[in-house]
DNA sequence: TATGCGTGGCT
DNA sequence: TAGCCAAGCAT
């Protein structure tokens, strides 16, 4: 007999997966669960990484690096997490810096609400908790920017809780070693309790640590490592020889594509026009040139000619095409097609203007050597580099 | 519960 | 090489 979950229900199952831990009462099986805990925690002691941040027990710069590994590779995130803590070495110092200068040293990164969240919770931090990164569950998941899956991350790796995760490692190598017969998504509940009773009660650090290892370097996506693997003997995919199938993905849906006109306007001062976009939504609090998404089926130069003069209260000559950028955004696509114009004449002295949503936009006249002071997306940083190239030659 | 939110590594 | 996916969270 099979026990089924509400959430299997609509979703066809695969009657070729077996499913014999997803069945079983998960409470008689806890000896189990201590029998693959240890057998994780040997391979770990024998072939865990070498992380910096497993080097630490400052819950600050714990906390750093989980939400910097957020949906973010580990090659990724080592130079920003170097660069980060020489910069802002504790949560005092995060706390009273400006949320450019956050902005700034997490350019690149993606995914700016993390940078903002952790400004605001470094602050929060100083006034609730004295400046210490809260040692308990709750406090540490009133937060911004923390939630069930990285609370249990840092407090396991700060003080050794015996908390569960839920990252994408742990999916996968949980949906393989049950054989789950839906996608992750759909059976969250039992994998979050399987995780639960996982967690050894005295070494929550090392196992946590070890279970996202065991995803990233032997259950990965693709071609597994399953005979270095110490569950491959309990895992259903493996003894069925469907790690390749498993998890179940859900079918993604194909991304529509934007046309983004970009205007590098400069002045004769030497000086350039970049805007700051609204705090909330895409890339918020980064800046950016003036830019416009242009309707389909109509002209980029002409849509720039008419929108971007009254956004900003300034006439421009005629523009000149520099570069095209092709850029894949989590849940769009987007080809910018970028032109330099010379400033004609400021025909409003404000700084505050409002962009083609009504939204209120801070717009500002730099010198050209203080792009790198603010933080830009990565599309207009490959502009901004185009823009070195064709305009200011190097002789 | 579904969707918005960046960028880059890997195959 | 185009597409998948990464130490998820907020709403």
């Amino acid at each position: 007999m099979s026990v089924r979950t509400p959430a299997d229900a609509g979703h066809a199952p695969n009657a070729n997966l077996v499913n014999p831990l997803a069945s079983a009462n998960l409470a008689s099986s806890s000896f189990l669960y201590a029998e693959l805990s240890q057998a994780l925690l040997n391979w770990y002691d024998a072939s865990g990484r070498d992380l910096p941040w497993r080097r630490t027990q400052d819950a600050y710069a714990i906390w750093i690096s989980e939400i910097m590994l957020q949906q973010t590779q580990v090659k990724t995130v080592l130079p920003y997490y170097d660069r980060w803590l020489q910069q802002f070495p504790d949560v005092q110092t995060l706390a009273a810096t400006a949320q450019q200068t956050v902005l700034k040293a997490w350019e690149g990164l993606g995914y700016y609400a993390r940078a903002r969240n952790l400004h605001r919770a470094s602050q929060m931090i100083v006034e609730r908790f004295n400046g210490e990164f809260p040692n308990n569950f709750d406090d540490a998941m009133s937060l911004p920017g923390i939630g069930r899956t990285t609370a249990g991350g840092i407090l396991s790796s700060a003080f050794n809780l015996p908390l569960p995760i839920m990252d994408g490692n742990v999916k996968r190598v949980l949906a393989r070693l049950i054989g789950l017969t839906v996608p992750p998504a759909k059976a969250l509940d039992q994998l979050w309790e399987i995780s639960a009773q996982l967690v050894p009660t005295d070494n929550g650090r090392d196992f946590n640590q070890a279970f996202m290892d065991l995803g990233a370097t032997i259950c990965t996506p693709k071609n597994p490592a399953c005979l270095l693997c110490p569950w491959r003997t309990s895992c259903q995919a493996y003894q069925h020889n469907q790690q390749t199938q498993l998890p179940i993905s859900e079918r993604k849906k194909s991304l529509p594509h934007k046309t983004i006109g970009v205007v590098m306007i400069t002045n004769n001062q030497g000086e350039i026009l970049i805007n700051q976009r609204p705090e909330q939504g895409l890339l918020g609090g980064l800046w950016e040139f003036p830019s416009l998404e242009v309707p389909s089926g109509r002209s980029t130069l002409n849509a720039i000619k008419k929108t971007i003069p009254q956004n900003f209260g300034i006439r421009f000559k005629l523009p000149t095409a520099i570069i095209q950028i092709e850029h894949t955004y989590t849940h769009f696509k987007a080809t910018f097609h970028v032109y330099q114009a010379d400033l004609d004449i400021e025909t409003e002295t404000h700084r505050q203007t409002a962009n083609s949503n009504g939204a209120a936009i801070e717009q500002r006249w730099i010198k050209l050597n203080q792009l790198d002071q603010f933080p830009f997306p990565k599309s207009h940083l490959k502009m901004i580099q185009a823009f070195r190239a064709t305009m200011l030659p190097r002789d």
